[in-house]
RNA sequence: GCGCCCAUAGCUCAACUGGAUAGAGCAAUUGCCUUCUAAGCAAUAGGUUUCAGGUUCGAGUCCUGAUGGGCGUACCA
């Protein structure tokens, strides 16, 4: 509808002999008198062309040349809106081409042939999963279900590093809990992992292989807990709905040489220099106050040195996008990762930042600091357990990523009744309960009527369901599913106002039958818009 | 000190990227279940969009400054 607009739009504007078409921007009215559809060009244009706004808005009116089975009317208001109203029959056909789409409805090709890749969870095997990374990884899937639905191919990534001084701690940890078990002398490294799950990673050595590991060194205790992590890592992500396509670890980009080269071609480049011992990266050039070490003089590269690497070698890999997705905390690191990639010939423009606001813990009406090390966090599981896997997804989308998450635990496990998924789960199962009782009181012949849904009620659900695929594409594009939410929001109230207003069983055969069409595209819409959160669509509740 | 993010109803947040009368959900008040699910609906109340300037036909949205909060700013990851 939008092209058509658009086309007649741009036609009538040709008999101002612009040198340039402006670009035309088209919306939807927030107020239902303000029509369908509304475009703010004549305002655009009043400077150009040094007239009055409304006079352009009549000019280009008068010249405007329409179908009317699409479009019934064409109005000027305000300071030169020109708004358009929709013709019933336009209604009836695309409500009658979102019944053909069915379970594709709401997919579109904007991204076609894109290869997209999404890194995101991205957790070092140190503990469980917490609230703080359930929004990355929830965000980060979504997002990608999201570019999928716009036609672009994504695979998903789990990035970790199971090497460096993080890991040995754990693995000392363990160690110390696991001598502790066996009444043994040992001694807690400073700065170790308090939780409980460490002992129960010791536990589980013992059990397995009692004293054995008694004069081990903490080797076999950091492979023991890494194993023992990642597999409650992915259990987590599993419940969440997360599959990931691949996990690529930190290490191989030093068993197959991308670190050196990444070094060695940013020195060819001349931005690379030794100083007081270390190696450093001349971000000066790109902006940046002061340069940063790439290697430090104990020869250990800092962070940034394999985050370059890792991105070069995606892009290497050919993907036309790279999404990530970090917490606020990372604010500072990823202009490094795009000046080097960018040195380095890529196209930093293919590389995407998703930064999300932290997520504060509320508890007994009090915020707290979280810390994996000292163990007091709530994890993903235990909160999944409290509120199930739909609240914890809807409960970290419902926001948008650029603001804080207030997470209050109480009120997560109290939002049975009052939590807005249901409201949307409810809408869905509403219908389908109507869908059960008509399937007895009816049996319909002959093709279905959609013109018999003049109602406002009914027409105002019907402009609200052809609103999805733009609502999927300005989520998909602003990589904030929020947007979507609010979509399916407007969908359920929509459709709970038409059921106030219009009956559906007891009223004659012809209406009841369109009128059932229109629940079940409702409720396709419903459930098209879940799946998309990951988010299930009973049938009952 | 410097950089990034944020400030909207009592609370938690929206506002389609500059549009028309700033919207929801909680909380409050009042109605509505012998008819398809009341996990719902309708109505009332609640706002100088933190403050001061600026840009223009038009600003919650953009620019400058101030105030308040969050996160960074390491040869930590």
């Amino acid at each position: 509808m939008n092209e058509y607009l658009e086309k007649i739009i741009t036609s009538s504007l040709e008999q101002f002999e612009l040198e340039e078409t402006p670009e035309i921007h088209l919306e939807a009215p927030k107020v239902e008198s303000h029509g369908d559809a509304s475009t703010n060009i004549a305002m655009m244009l009043a400077k150009p062309l040094r007239n009055n706004p409304r006079a352009i808005a009549q000019q280009l009116v008068d010249g405007m040349e329409y179908d009317e089975a699409k479009i019934s009317s064409v109005e000027i208001a305000g300071p030169g809106f020109i708004n358009f109203r929709f013709a019933e029959d336009y209604l009836f056909d695309e409500l009658d081409s979102i019944i053909k789409a069915g379970e594709e409805y709401g997919k579109t090709d904007a991204q076609k042939g894109k290869k997209v890749q999404i890194e995101f969870v991205s957790a070092n095997p140190t503990g469980p999963l917490t609230v703080g990374h359930g929004r990355n990884a929830v965000l980060g899937d979504t997002v990608a279900r999201l570019m999928e639905w716009t036609g672009a191919e994504v695979d998903r990534e789990y990035y970790f590093n199971n090497a460096g001084r993080q890991m040995r701690v754990l693995g000392q940890s363990v160690q110390a809990r696991y001598l502790e078990i066996l009444g043994k002398d040992h001694e807690f490294p400073e700065g170790g992992y308090e939780g409980e799950y460490i002992r129960d990673i010791a536990q589980e050595l013992v059990d397995e292989k009692g004293e054995e590991l008694a004069d081990a060194d903490w080797t076999p205790f950091k492979e023991k807990a890494e194993k023992a992590i990642f597999a409650d890592i992915d259990g987590t992500l599993k419940r969440m709905k997360i599959h990931m396509d691949n996990h690529f670890n930190e290490h191989s980009l030093y068993e197959n040489g991308d670190i050196d080269s990444v070094v060695q071609r940013l020195r060819d480049k001349g931005l690379v220099y030794e100083a007081d011992g270390a190696t450093w990266f001349k971000t000066t050039e790109f902006g940046k106050e002061k340069d940063t070490v790439l290697i430090k003089s104990t020869g250990e590269p800092t962070y940034r040195l394999p985050d370059i690497a890792y991105h070069s070698n995606k892009l290497d890999r050919g993907y036309d996008l790279c999404i990530d997705v970090f917490g606020a905390d990372h604010i500072a690191t990823y202009p490094d990762v795009l000046s080097g990639i960018s040195a380095l010939g890529y196209n930093k423009e293919k590389v995407d930042v998703i930064i999300y606001q932290f997520v504060t813990i509320v508890k007994d009406g009090q915020p707290f600091k979280m810390s994996t090390r000292k163990a007091n966090f709530v994890t993903l599981d235990e909160l999944m357990d409290e509120v199930g896997a739909d609240v914890t997804r809807f409960f970290f989308l419902m926001r948008s990523p650029n603001t804080h998450l207030e997470f209050d635990i109480a009120q997560a496990k109290e939002a049975g009744e009052k939590n807005p998924v249901f409201y949307l789960q409810y809408a869905h199962a509403r219908i389908h309960s109507i869908l059960r009782k008509a399937e007895e009181e009816y049996s319909f012949s002959g093709d279905v009527k959609l013109n018999l849904l003049k109602e406002d009620a009914e027409s105002s659900l019907i402009k609200t369901l052809f609103k999805f695929p733009g609502a999927i594409q300005s989520a998909a594009d602003a990589r904030e599913p929020h947007r979507l939410i609010n979509f399916l929001n407007d969908v359920a109230s929509a459709f709970t106002t038409f059921y106030h207003d219009c009956r559906i069983i007891g009223v004659d055969e012809e209406l009841a039958q369109a009128r059932i069409e229109l629940a079940k595209v409702t409720a396709q819409v419903l459930n098209n818009g879940l799946k998309i959160l990951g988010i299930t669509a009973p049938e009952r509740m």
